[in-house]
DNA sequence: CTGCTCACTTAGGAGAAGATTT
DNA sequence: AAATCTTCTCCTAAGTGAGCAG
């Protein structure tokens, strides 16, 4: 057809792999338009997959990732279709490691962790009434709500450039021409921190706080948000300036300890940003402890024999040992964790040599063959010696290990002290890589001193390296963060010793990037107007790019950088979904099933804009097929560079930042409406927790279900099931009473729930009847232990027989009650109105019950605390704290309210921030 | 551009510490 | 007091994106 006609011109994205044309003709476009084709093999209905890809093996080592190439690209033309991939549907949160698992069903689990399977009845069915949860299409459902958040978003733009227009006449140009640097600056002008550049000096006042509410010029250095709001009056503050000041006057010399002492964000902006500090005092790291060897008679065998390792090899079949025996085991049952391993520690042996018995040299030939019980056995029986040491001993070690990181715990920046995050060099151990990490297992080696690089202020006092060795080098960078660096040798990735998240950077950079996402709520409108436009565009990239803002906006995609797929996990997110995973189901439905960051599977069906879903289809286009790009005209610089355009510093990230607050935002203002926020504290808790949910799911974060959730859940139906029972035993008992209740209340209140069959009640009966045996039973126990630390004389057994008759005599109730349908009163002096009151009691607990089935049921596969810190603007959080009356610690740790410090203090009393 | 280096944020799981139940 | 479950902290892998040289 025409259009392969021109391929030339455009800078194409990706180098390899079939390429879509770079312009889309008219007719074609027409064409698309109506036909319905089937194009490409199996493209429509369910998605393809769950399974496996990875093609051959995957060896050949070269450096690559975090420090090192990502590139790759490279198309792979292997239709691998089959996988039998009965896939889908399930919860399956990752894929499992090899095709192997797939399978799964039968019992491999080590691997897969139980989740993967088909679930048990669940407890719903036993139990709970069904919450209306689960309908599957989640981004079906979601999909409304955000149309609806969207409309408001794109009002509110409108509503805050126009205020911004009359506050001060020219706005921000959109564009300008972007000097390298340049955008990157500007953007922060309002910010008040540091703010960083250079040129803004010039006079164009570049005020505007964020959410546009009346500024008083002073603003522009404006820290804050306190002034946002406490708009005119003066009021604001509680505690109020006065003893902030002295506060800070304080910090300033006795810097030593208080650590609340600075308040950035009450301080005016910096004018450059980059230099991040003037002086920079620290001690640099703390390195792990040196090996010690096994004691002698401590060894692996091999083939039956003992082997004498050499201490180096020794050292990393101690890694292997150590895994062994923690929690969770599974890593070793991966083969290509294995594998890794084995090759690893084979030259290890090599290198350093083992002997037999007789002093021989050895040749280890099979991971299979090597025996590492004895010392697998030596290693618990030390962690249980730790255990059970005595409180004193405990505190002993826990005092010396105090003493020995407390010079690492504390830098002093810019005279202020600032705790350290990661002051401890990462000791050797094996690499986890996730998912099909091709290196996972291979040994990661002991770092020394002489691959660090400190950096420090020039007039501070270099730490001094352990004995006998010397930094690879010292630097005094003030526009790095980081106090020390190295290179890790598995796949060449820096690693950095930073501030801990309670310091003032990481503050002040975590509050700029919540600014920098409430910036883009002026923009959103007309930067959705654009992609939604280009979305037609003949150009082929520009459709492509529109299309996968389109993505990154309604799903919080990740922008999807290119990777190395020979050295890492074969992951993607946006920019880098490949033809296989996504799968079309006309008239516009798509569903995504890949594997994102950390491996973790991205499986959802969302209704997309007709556009939307031509493009798709166009881009997936013969002959393209598996393992090619689909935005293959597309990369995230591009992207990147063309969001930059709207707005300095608008990157795809961005997106995710803003979407996740902005729901939130929106999420917690509906819940102004719902009756329980008005109600108890847990209440409150839980509404809050079902926002944080929502935009858990949308971002995708997922966790591991814990191997016990199935039976945890189960003993909670148990338990509320045993409830009903229990209600419906009482209300029998009424009808004991007064038989004429019957009629009043009519007879389906007297109705046992279905679910309450014949056989289970037996069952728990039974349960119920041995429950009460053991309680008497200990209960006697007990008091004769009682009796003989009294020196007195014990019961004899004829006593608890005699006590045990309770239990035949529930026995026999039971069996009566079975019997008859009837249940006698119980209790002295019962009434009608007792049993009611008693009946509410159970009722109540069985709703408190049954809402902690739901909670942790909805959780099972959700984890929270992701979005908390890292996309939920902590603001909100605090403002709904306080307008809800909820205490702060019912929504961030200890450590989260650390790190969100300027969030709490810079909104409190300011009920009316908003996002 | 491309390819590479480097810095910094985001992420889930392991393990420790606490809380609750037995 | 031990066992078990929950929550929090630590750990470090895995992303994003800037900037530079060719």
């Amino acid at each position: 057809m025409a259009s392969d006609s021109s391929d030339d011109d455009m800078p194409l994205a990706r180098p390899n792999g079939r390429l879509s044309s770079s312009k889309i003709s008219r007719a074609e476009d027409i064409a698309l338009d109506k036909s319905v084709p089937k194009k490409g093999s199996g493209m429509a209905g369910l998605s393809i997959r769950n399974g496996p890809v990875e093609n051959g093996d995957m060896d050949l080592d070269s450096p690559s990732t975090n420090g090192a190439k990502r590139k790759s690209r490279v198309s792979i033309t292997k239709v691998d279709y089959n996988d039998g991939s009965e896939s889908d549907g399930e919860p399956l949160a990752k894929r499992p490691r090899s095709k192997k698992v797939q399978e799964s069903d039968s019992d491999d689990e080590p691997m897969v962790k139980a989740r993967a399977k088909k679930l048990p009845p669940s407890y719903k069915e036993t139990a709970l009434p069904e919450s209306s949860s689960d309908e599957q299409p989640l981004g079906v459902k979601l999909a409304k709500k955000k149309a609806d958040i969207e409309k408001k978003a794109e009002k509110e733009a409108k509503v805050i450039r126009a205020k911004e227009t009359k506050a001060k006449p020219t706005s921000k140009p959109t564009s300008k021409p972007t000097p390298k640097k340049a955008p990157k600056n500007e953007s922060d002008d309002d910010l008040p921190l540091a703010a960083s550049k250079k040129r803004q000096s010039n006079g164009s006042a570049v005020k505007r706080k964020s959410t546009g509410q009346k500024k008083e010029e002073s603003d522009s250095d404006a820290p804050i948000s306190k002034k946002s709001k406490s708009a005119g009056a003066p009021a604001k503050g509680k505690k109020a300036t006065p003893a902030k000041d002295t506060k800070k006057a304080k910090s300033k010399e006795a810097s030593e300890e208080d650590e609340e002492g600075f308040e950035w964000w009450n301080a005016p902006k910096r004018e450059d940003d980059s230099i991040k500090w003037q002086n920079l005092e620290h001690n640099g790291v703390l390195f792990a402890p040196e090996y010690e060897p096994l004691p002698k008679h401590i060894k692996m065998y091999y083939d039956g024999q003992p082997v004498t390792l050499s201490p180096e090899a020794e050292e990393v079949a101690t890694f292997w040992v150590a895994m062994m025996t923690a929690a969770s085991t599974h890593h070793l049952d991966n083969p290509i964790f294995r594998k890794n391993f084995f090759t690893d520690f084979s030259d290890y042996i090599k290198k350093y040599g083992a002997k037999d018995a007789k002093g021989n040299k050895i040749d280890i030939k099979s991971l299979e063959k090597c025996d590492f019980t004895k010392m697998q056995d030596y290693w618990a029986a030390k962690n249980e010696a730790k255990k059970n040491m005595t409180k004193e001993e405990k505190a002993a070690a826990k005092a010396e290990k105090d003493a020995l990181e407390a010079p690492y715990l504390y830098c002093t920046w810019d005279g202020r002290k600032q705790k350290v995050g990661n002051f401890r060099v990462e000791p050797p151990s094996l690499f986890r890589g996730r998912g099909e990490h091709p290196k996972t297992g291979k040994v990661k080696t002991r770092v020394l001193p002489e691959q660090i690089t400190i950096n420090i202020g020039k007039s501070a006092k270099v730490p001094t390296p352990p004995a006998g060795h010397k930094w690879k080098a010292v630097q005094h960078d003030q526009k790095a963060t980081w106090l020390a660096m190295w290179q890790e040798n598995i796949n060449g990735a820096y690693k950095y010793v930073m501030l801990g998240a309670a310091s003032d950077v990481k503050g002040q950079s975590d509050y700029k990037k919540f600014e920098k996402a409430r910036e883009l709520k002026k923009h959103i409108d007309k930067i959705r107007r654009d992609y939604t436009k280009d979305l037609k565009s003949e150009v082929m990239a520009d459709r492509q790019r529109a299309t996968a803002m389109y993505l990154i906006d309604k799903l919080a995609l990740r922008a999807g950088n290119e990777k190395d797929t020979e050295n890492e996990a074969d992951t993607v997110g946006c920019c880098s979904l490949k033809y296989e995973h996504i799968s079309l189901q006309p008239p516009d439905q798509v569903t995504f099933d890949f594997l994102g960051k950390d491996s973790i599977r991205y499986n959802e069906t969302a209704h997309v804009d007709p556009q939307v879903f031509k493009n798709l289809k166009l881009f997936k286009k013969p002959p393209k097929t598996d393992g090619d790009d689909l935005f293959d005209r597309l990369n995230t610089s591009q992207l990147n560079k063309h969001l930059n355009s709207y707005m300095p510093g608008l990157t795809a990230k961005v997106f995710r930042t803003y979407n996740a607050s902005y729901t939130m935002s929106e999420l917690l203002k509906e819940l102004g409406k719902d009756p329980r926020s008005r109600g108890t504290i847990a209440e409150k808790v839980k509404l809050y927790n079902d926002c944080n949910r929502k935009v858990a799911i949308l971002c995708n974060h997922k966790r591991t279900v814990g191997a016990g959730h199935e039976q945890q859940m189960q003993k909670l139906g148990d338990r509320i099931k045993g409830l009903r029972y229990q209600k419906w035993r009482t209300k029998k008992m009424i009808l004991d009473l007064e038989p004429t209740q019957k009629k009043k209340k009519g007879a389906a209140y007297f109705e046992r729930d279905e679910d309450l069959d014949d056989e289970w009640i037996k069952e728990h009966q039974q349960f119920l009847i041995e429950e009460q045996r053991t309680k008497i039973t200990k209960k006697f126990e007990k008091d004769n232990e009682k009796l003989k630390a009294n020196k007195e004389r014990p019961m004899p057994e004829k006593e608890l027989k005699e006590r045990l008759q309770a239990v035949k005599e529930l026995e026999a109730k039971f069996k009566k009650e079975n019997k008859t349908g009837k249940v006698e009163a119980e209790g002295r002096g019962p009434t009608v109105e007792k049993f009611l009151t008693a009946i509410e009691k159970i009722d109540d607990r069985i709703r408190i019950l049954e809402t902690q089935a739901e909670d942790r049921d909805g959780n099972k596969e959700v984890a929270l605390s992701t979005s908390k810190i890292n996309y939920i603007d902590p603001r909100l959080t605090v403002v709904f704290s306080q307008k809800f009356d909820v205490p702060i610690e019912k929504f961030f740790s200890k450590t989260l309210r650390d790190k969100f410090r300027w969030a709490i203090k810079s909104v409190e009393d300011a009920e009316d921030w908003e996002f």
